[in-house]
DNA sequence: GTCAGTGCAAACCCTTTGCAGAAAG
DNA sequence: CTTTCTGCAAAGGGTTTGCACTGAC
């Protein structure tokens, strides 16, 4: 199932949960509805503010909760930037980011367009759960 | 002056982070002596430990206010990779790293050990400070 | 002597947890 | 009816801060 078809339909939301394992309670389906609503990375604080601007109301521990369980079950992805907060990103797909530090903004690289070549050999004893480049940016041009 | 050689004369510590506009006070000079003894990463709390271990004695805030410093100055790398806590890396040289998120272990990567080609775009009115590349590992063999 | 640095404890902030009530199947 | 989830508030853990004391020059 695309996650990205879904997105815009959001009667399907349930099912993408229970593909991934996740029982879809009344909150878990709006925290979905917001992660999968538009293409952006949410942190926790930031889902918190956009579920409880309607009518409906969902607690900040099952926000923290069910974000940390949509990352275990792989529905979204967490990425590790900022030392002050975790964010979520409903892409899984292979892809990279920029980050700006100046605006906290985060932006999607798509995977293509990195190529990493000569990948070192792995420590005896381990395997990779995956690869991160971040393109950390600043506000001021190059040739300041 | 390359800090490599320094880290062997500590004589040299107080020098060191005079290149870097630190004025070499007794605990930075220790906490500097931590972190060029070996070639490690470090949290805040093993610098804590290390520097405490002996005679001296260095205050937590003294601690966090010192890496931070250090950091702002250049003369030490922040490595985020884990939201719990942030890692000091006294390597300021390109490289990137492995990241055990079962036992918490960094480790470098030489920066020749990997390529990245078609580096993309930056976003309009910014520039890079830095490309970090983590491999992040577990310590399952990947043909479990 | 002056200005910067240090230390302690308290404050902070994001995140997790304990437990009683509510909802899902 | 049983199990899982939710919500509140309190606890947790890394990091920062306020302010008086100490040290650097």
């Amino acid at each position: 199932m695309d996650k990205q078809m879904v997105a815009v339909d959001r009667d399907e939301l349930p099912a993408l949960l229970r593909t991934y394992g996740i029982l879809p309670t009344q909150q878990r389906v709006l925290i979905a509805r917001v992660l999968f609503g538009r293409h952006q990375h949410f942190s926790a604080d930031q889902v918190m503010r956009e579920v409880n601007t309607g009518e409906e109301h969902v607690s900040k521990a099952t926000v923290y909760n069910t974000l940390g369980l949509f990352a275990r079950n792989g529905l979204v992805r967490e990425v590790i930037v900022d030392p002050t907060r975790v964010f979520y990103d409903p892409n899984t797909d292979h892809h990279h980011h920029f980050y700006n530090v100046d605006t906290g903004e985060l932006q999607d690289i798509d995977s293509d367009s990195i190529t990493i070549v000569d990948l070192p050999e792995l420590p005896d004893g381990t395997s990779s759960t995956g690869v991160d480049v971040i393109i950390r940016l600043r506000n001021q041009p190059a040739s300041a």
